[in-house]
DNA sequence: ACTACGCAAAGTGTATACACATCAATTGGG
DNA sequence: CCCAATTGATGTGTATACACTTTGCGTAGT
């Protein structure tokens, strides 16, 4: 009664009751941040513990986490942090530049809704201002990750399809792959990516399914190349290394 | 102790402990089978006096069923069969379509394990086998869905990515479009099927990726159109109608 | 007759106690 | 000295009681 909880969403994916739904956000939190280790075996009384909850939010919490793939469940065991290793990482981008790609052939067969396509417009809008300037300064790559993030988001909610959307939803919250962050930190990569967005989005308006598709595919493609490039260079494990920079447009 | 459950699965998607994995399955089953209706509230209390369990394993099971897409979840309303409109039911096959195309690249990049292999072969030859007669006898379609089956899971296994491999199952499992049915029941379709399926298995062997990915998109959407065909001439909403009959290879 | 308030019944959310499975360490036998 | 069985501790699985939210019905007021 005395928290302050954002149930925003409402019926989406496997949410669980008021309390735990907090507990679950925290988890989560706690899971993408990195606080608790990859295969880690998470402890029901330990958590309810700290918490300050009992143990059935705390249960709650943990198999709807299990439903968003985020965690592991064996009978009579328990919970454990799901392992994302590097190959699974990677295969996360063609998964889903699959998906988002068939979303925008969806939008572009059906027309996208006057309000999806006000928010994509201003997102283009917002992203052509930010760029004209020809270079980056210190905090334009956060302001460019939002922006980034409601052009997706937008063409997202275009396509109608909860299945669609949640599958995405799970792809992008493949821990160290959010997004909303961004891999290639290079102004000219940037304006690639935006250029393409601005491409899928007339591709959309002028419904031409197939190459929305196309393009979406190769824009998220594009994105895992870079990453693949990025790791290469530095061989670090990028369970710590890329939590700031991520992944991208 | 008493219960005799197979526990098969251990750690796939959102399992849940002992008893709940029964009353998860018996539900499944329900749901799947129709007998609750789309949109239609599942009282718990309800539920345990029907299968004579607390209500704590009841809402784990339901918990986990909303994980996999089946129900959803309003806080302080608890959870409904989720509708799958007939347009949902369509998309789907375009997701799946997408999905296991990436699916079939990552095993033709990767090469196919001995026992996929095998199976696949077996899978084949099977079909071979009841097709050379040149004419469906009684049983025959009841042969060919499970020949079917193990095909396309076998090539599941093969890309041993367990996101995608679960995403493909729930396509599998939106009401209606289980993978195992056969939508058209000609000779000739499932002749046609069945060449498809040898073309990409052939060009998985091949390491022919972007070719095996193309052939089984092309293979899915074959599927989606005949039902939309099938959809169309009878203009019956196929709650029930496609029971039978369903999806197909 | 219609609306608004309130109360009661039904149902979900949470806490807690107990039953059972798993795992590890210790002890007894070979 | 090593292997194995048993026993304890730790931790999950289930049942149940209670608190809170929602909802529908009934009543009173306009």
């Amino acid at each position: 009664m005395t928290e302050l909880i954002d149930q925003t969403e409402s019926s989406a994916g496997a949410r669980v009751g008021n309390r735990a739904l907090s507990v679950m956000d925290r988890l989560r939190e706690a899971i993408l941040g990195g606080a608790v280790a990859a295969g880690e075996r998470l402890n029901e009384v330990q958590l309810s513990k700290t918490l300050s909850v009992s143990r059935t939010p705390v249960r709650a919490a943990l198999q709807a986490l299990a439903g968003e793939g985020l965690l592991d469940y064996a009978p009579n065991r328990g919970f454990t942090v799901r392992e994302f290793p590097l190959p699974a990482i990677v295969d996360a981008y063609d998964i889903r530049a699959a998906l988002e790609g068939v979303a925008v052939r969806f939008a572009a067969e059906r027309g996208l809704p006057a309000k999806e396509r006000e928010i994509i417009e201003r997102a283009l809008a917002a992203g052509d201002k930010l760029l004209e300037r020809g270079s980056f300064e210190a905090g334009d790559l956060t302001i460019y990750r939002d922006i980034n993030g409601d052009f997706h988001d937008a063409l997202l909610a275009a396509t109608g399809n909860r299945m669609l959307s949640e599958m995405i939803r799970i792809c992008h919250h493949v821990p160290v792959s959010s997004t909303r962050n961004i891999v290639v930190f290079e102004y000219h990569d940037v304006r690639r990516r935006h250029d393409d967005h601005h491409r899928i989005f007339q591709a959309v308006l002028a419904r031409e399914p197939w190459r929305a598709e196309m393009l979406m595919r190769e824009h998220v493609a594009s994105i895992k190349t870079s990453l693949v490039g990025y790791l290469s260079e530095r061989k670090t494990y990028p369970s710590a290394a890329l939590q700031p920079a991520g992944d991208g447009p």
